[in-house]
DNA sequence: GTGAAAGCGCTAACAC
DNA sequence: GTGTTAGCGCTTTCAC
């Protein structure tokens, strides 16, 4: 692999004005520029990001920490990819490259070891995994494996290692061997550190969280770390972090007002987990609503889910054995809202006309399915590209002020909720 | 940030002694191993990535490659976001990090100019874009937008730039000025060169693709580069890179076997795109048990979509309106067969008694919707996981033949055939 | 068991 | 306009 100083040998001149012309400085005469660029090409000179991250002290990295729920990776709802997609697209246009970070499950390490300003319930520590005791970073096993350093000292045998997990104030911390390929120890591997730890070791210039809940261990660290950050459907704040999320409290509002326009006045919930702001907030505007058109508020009809699909068919179930089920129900997320209509389905209800759902989100299947989902619109790539917009802002100025961005929502009608659509016919059950 | 030289002063010895510490070597005393390990810690100490991956010449980093259909982004497809999460889990659990490339269409750039050994129909050159002719490389304009650099020459004025996009053999390269904020000009960012030459300049370790045609621009010569390399779904081959696929073939003559047992003779096909391998191959495989079991094959029966659920839909609605439409259909992937339903389902048809449908992929919705999806499950996260496992030993075993990986695929049986499945009502239509 | 020193490939002063 | 030089933060010889 050619480097910089390869194409200044073949060009005949120094390192530091291939430097210049190949990074589009002006003080470089037209026609050196002109033989360095094809001389770079025909080299096929790549230069090193990792050299100049060194010396710029700018990765041209973003970090997108996913939360990995145990059984449903976040990666995987339409919501996340939608926004990163968006996010990816502006991001990746102004040069960043985008580092995956995504964890299977709470983090074990990261325990507010660091300066986070976070008085709330800290984690124990002492408790479970000693903290932050291991030798730092080690790649796990394979880092001596199989290429140089070839001076790796004891053969692998020597199964020496009582104490693998070595603990500060302990006993003396047997290191862990390079290279020792076969004794593959004691639950290596995984938990690579904090979210904070990873980004900062990449020299990130800058996180966006999603699908965590703020209170998951490593999230204050990181949004108080002073790291440019922006979480989405989150409300973090700290020296440099701040939010994107939905109108969630307006979009709750719409789609209970919008049922209730149709006749209902039994309209339950299907609401998301109450430990994220949207769960939270769409219940509030669930409630609200209900409140301002004077329909009680009935605890029988609130259910809860986790924004998946399986949760709204088994909340769903919940509902329409209760002695007088609800007439509509807003499912707080269209993957729920598609679980509730098919448990009414399964018992025989006609969805639009025995049964009014709305789902939240507006994922691309929304419109596909049979009966196509009425649901508060979100628009998630806008999410994502503000969310990056606003990431950018906060790198680039270090001034910034952390921004809290609320973006609208709309109500699209289409068949699920039994609203007079295209096909005209009023359908409003009983009240 | 403290750097391994603070480390070192703190503790009172040489950076090279904090180095062997911390990674593990067994040539440092115990006494000196828990003073470093514990200083690193109080320290907030944070092995530079940049700065290891230049002196080991090993990032650590792995490249996700996804094509991004213009409409349809790879990362939204469910097949290859449970791919994504089987490959990340083992990668991660192997001190692993994921650089996610993805690219909004063709290519523009490294039109094979690198010594990519493809004789194909090479793309014009002189055509389109100008090859490679730009000052490489330049991060699109923010380079000194606000850091330091204090220097830049002229203020963001004087927007004399004539030719921004300087071409190599024509008129003076007016380079494009570091720090013209304002002056976004013509186009720039996005299509930041090949998948390879941003690879490279990562140094990434090894790279996965996905969700893209082995004759998009630049996948060639990334797989004849030598970087290992696993393709998924792509039967991609080179020095070092291999693939990993669903036994495609299998899994449609399973399909098309089970309708046939079903009393089935008029079975349509929905497929995919045929310049991807599971296109051609599930087409293959229906060809051919067709064959094997005496059934005619019949133009008319063969539709084409794209994966993706919109194309189900409307080539249901063409072999409805055949006149003599088929009994049963395979659809190539579950988006489709869900397509392909809601088309049928408006015609009035119900599926599993008029119309028999099977799929392919087993996503997580085949299970949910209503009617359940029968179908020909993948195991994606399996197929992650073995592109994970074969692209390590391609990058620790520089020798290592490049595996071609076939996964099993099942039939899974549920409602959308109409087979007597927990309900036991045989409903086999007429033949 | 530990230290000194030489780079990895690049950018950014500062000279000229 | 161009060259020289000094690092960025780390690993890795080679001495001792």
């Amino acid at each position: 692999m050619a480097t910089i100083r390869d194409v200044a040998q073949a060009a005949g001149v120094s390192v530091a004005t291939v430097s210049r012309a190949l990074n589009g400085y002006p003080d470089v005469s037209d026609e050196t520029r002109r033989r360095i660029v094809e001389l770079a090409r025909r080299l096929n000179y790549r230069p090193s990001a990792a050299a100049r991250t060194l010396v710029t002290r700018r990765s041209y990295l973003i970090g997108v920490c996913l939360f990995h729920h145990p059984s449903q990776p976040a990666l995987t709802h339409p919501f996340f990819q939608k926004v990163i997609v968006g996010f990816h697209r502006l991001v990746e246009a102004q040069g960043y490259d985008i580092l995956l970070f995504a964890h299977a499950d709470a983090q074990p390490e990261g325990t507010g070891a660091a300066a986070g300003p976070d008085p709330g319930p800290a984690p124990v520590p002492g408790g479970g995994a000693p903290p932050g005791t291991q030798a730092l970073d080690r790649r796990p096993d394979r880092l001596a494996g199989a290429g140089p350093r070839p001076t790796v000292p004891a053969p692998p045998a020597a199964p020496a290692h009582g104490a693998d997990a070595p603990s500060a104030a302990g006993p003396p911390a047997r290191a862990p061997r390079p290279g020792a390929g076969g004794a593959r120890g004691p639950a290596r591997g995984g938990s690579r550190g904090s979210y904070l730890k990873r980004c900062q070791q990449h020299r990130v210039d800058g996180v966006v969280l999603m699908g965590t809940d703020p209170d998951a261990p490593g999230i204050r660290e990181l949004a108080g770390s002073g790291l440019p950050c922006m979480a989405v459907d989150l409300d973090l704040v700290g020296p440099r972090a701040g939010y994107v999320m939905s109108d969630n409290v307006g979009g709750a509002a719409l789609a209970v007002r919008h049922l209730f326009s149709l006749g209902h006045r039994r309209i339950a919930i299907i609401n998301g987990e109450f430990n994220t702001r949207p769960g939270r907030d769409r219940f509030i505007g669930y409630r609200q609503e209900l409140a301002r058109l004077g329909l009680p508020y009935r605890m029988e009809y609130v259910t809860q889910g986790d924004f998946y699909f399986d949760s709204g068919y088994r909340a769903m179930e919940r509902l329409l054995s209760l002695p007088e089920p609800p007439t509509a129900v807003f499912a707080t997320s269209d993957l729920m809202a598609m679980g509730a209509i098919k448990a009414a389905q399964e018992r025989g209800l006609r969805i639009g006309r025995d049964l009014a759902v709305v789902g939240f989100d507006d994922i691309d299947l929304a419109a596909l399915v049979h009966p196509a989902l009425t649901t508060v619109a979100q628009d998630m790539e806008g999410l994502g590209v503000a969310a990056a917009r606003a990431l950018l802002r906060l790198i680039d100025d270090p001034a910034a002020a952390p921004p809290a961005i609320t973006l609208p929502v709309r109500l699209v009608v289409r068949q699920s909720c039994g609203a007079p659509a295209a096909s005209g016919n009023p359908t409003a059950p009983q009240a």
